[in-house]
DNA sequence: TAGACGTAGTTGACACTTCACCCAATGTCC
DNA sequence: GGACATTGGGTGAAGTGTCAACTACGTCTA
């Protein structure tokens, strides 16, 4: 059996780490300065960025790589606290859309200044253009390779 | 306000993007073939590094980066499944030791050659040596500055 | 040595995710 | 046009994570 090499380790370990870390930060800080959770962002950013603000539920769902459950789930809770709401699907009487409220917006625009700031202070200024585009290159590569998988 | 640039966005979306699928797809293959999850997996692994399979709760949270409230959550359900066993401390009355018990030995050994495996041929085999030790480097850079701020 | 403060771990409530299954609408093939 | 698979979404229960409060022990200091 080949285990990994110290170098192999240390990359693989190092990359596994680094987003926990910064995952958590980023997340934490969106959580506590503007009330709002990582996922919720997430959603509320992907729904601004079509000219609408809405979209059908599943392709929020590949957007974001979440199930149809956990969409529907968030959704769900997401639409309680007004920052969304559900829309039936006229074209295909089995779908719906998701709609962003002004509520929403308001959120997402409070938000997202700091959340990229944070973005830049904690990572992007400790990388260089040289090492951003190789992290770039690499990741399109290896998510390319992923989705050919399963196919 | 300073967007992020085009250069910027590729690469930090990138970088999020291939944690997501690729511990996705990590993540489920643990599960559905040895039937144990990350998380089970992560504190297995952490015990079997040490010589007598045991640690302090809290040793275990710095290692693993959870919260003590999550370990404490989490060992219990473990404990539950009989991979490992809590063992109070003498030293010092407040404390707890968590060890691995056979049981859970064996999960780690059935679960470990495929795990490697996978992320060899989900990862390493697409990232060149050159781009891995870019790699390394900078997640310990970036890390080390997470550390700094803290402090 | 009493009080104050810090540390190790626990607990319960709540939020979130997954799993397995449900249902209705749509497609497709004969 | 009827059988059958597929697709888009929903649901409840169980598993998991987080937060805040709590117990109990240890340590420091006046």
């Amino acid at each position: 059996m080949r285990w990994l090499t110290p170098e192999e380790q240390r990359a693989w370990r190092g990359f596994v780490r680094l987003h926990e870390r910064l995952g958590g930060r980023l997340g934490r800080l969106l959580q506590s300065e503007s009330n709002v959770s990582p996922a919720d962002f997430a959603v509320l950013v992907h729904l601004t960025d079509t000219p609408e603000g809405r979209q059908r539920y599943q392709d929020l769902a590949r957007a974001l790589e979440w199930e149809k459950s956990r969409m529907s789930h968030h959704i769900a809770r997401m639409a309680g606290r007004g920052m969304v709401v559900r829309e039936d699907c006229l074209e295909d009487a089995r779908g719906a859309f998701v709609v962003i409220t002004d509520v929403g917006r308001a959120a997402v625009e409070a938000a997202a200044p700091r959340h990229v700031e944070a973005v830049r202070e904690l990572f992007l200024d400790h990388v260089t253009p040289a090492e951003l585009r190789v992290l770039a290159e690499l990741s399109e590569r290896v998510i390319g390779k992923l989705d050919e998988d399963v196919s």
